[in-house]
DNA sequence: TACCAATAGATGAGATATCATCTAATTAAG
DNA sequence: CTTAATTAGATGATATCTCATCTATTGGTA
């Protein structure tokens, strides 16, 4: 095994799930004190900066996840007033989400405790590192795409 | 926002994110035909590969996870007969795991294709790639570890 | 020795995520 | 035009993971 050049990659799986894991857990304590957490903070993020409404479809596709996970964060999201469901007329199965005025003041408020862990965790790494991890976590992220064999 | 140099870092999060979520989803896959899914295999492998038998306390400290996750995956492992609990005559309080032979076999044979996904998510790279996101992952890891101010 | 803090494991509750399925509405085919 | 396939959202079930607590033991200290 320690003669196998393939040993240290054994670790990636289990590294990469642990360094998610506790940077989330990292993000959802800063963001506590806004009674928000990553998970429903990426969706707000998202709406705030795309240059027109979305649909909850295309929504769950630019955050990468299950459709259904979406209209449950949206849900928390709406019960706390920071986005809203309008129905279109065109589509009368589609939904389009709007940030409130609220939703609007929470991202900007929240934005800075999140770059603040975010400039914790990658503190003391150089721009070249982080910026090699993110293409190589972008590759992991393709090939492990549903669909790719 | 484009003239910020911290822009592309800001995608470091979701990217992790969604990196560990997929990698999970496609060796779940790789193992659904062994009634294994990555969050039961990975303490399976941690006590094969361990020389000596562990309490539930260290794997829980080696996997990284909470204590009570490990005692519920090892609840799963026990019911699937690949562990056991062993209690200690010198601290009642605590039990020692062993692997069955089942276990064992299972192991062998689930390697490989945990091994397969692993391959694929990472065909392409370079080593000295890997080599550099393995050590920005473990300092990501090591920074936002709960009490890393 | 009697009491109190610390430790190992277990359990309950809550947050996410995935898959399977359901409903309503739209689109395409015959 | 009627029917079948597709699409957008929603819901139910299940798997992890974390935190808060609980029970049983152990150990240290007055």
């Amino acid at each position: 095994m320690i003669n196998n050049p393939n040993y240290p990659k054994s670790g990636f799986g289990p590294l990469l799930a642990q360094a998610a894991r506790q940077w989330r857990r990292a993000v959802d304590l800063g963001l506590q004190p806004f009674g928000l957490t990553e998970a429903t903070w990426l969706p707000l993020v998202h709406l705030a900066r795309a240059p027109e409404p979305l649909r909850q479809k295309q929504l769950a596709e630019g955050l990468m996840l299950d459709g259904s996970a979406v209209v449950r964060l949206l849900d928390c999201l709406q019960k706390n007033g920071l986005i809203d469901r309008r129905e279109e007329a065109e589509d009368r199965r589609a939904k389009t989400i709007v940030i409130t005025d609220a939703g609007r003041v929470m991202v900007e408020k929240v934005e800075t405790a999140a770059a603040n862990v975010r400039g914790h965790a990658l503190s003391g790494l150089s721009d070249e590192d982080i910026t090699t991890t993110l293409r190589v976590l972008s590759h992991v992220a393709r090939q492990t795409k549903t669909g790719a064999a």
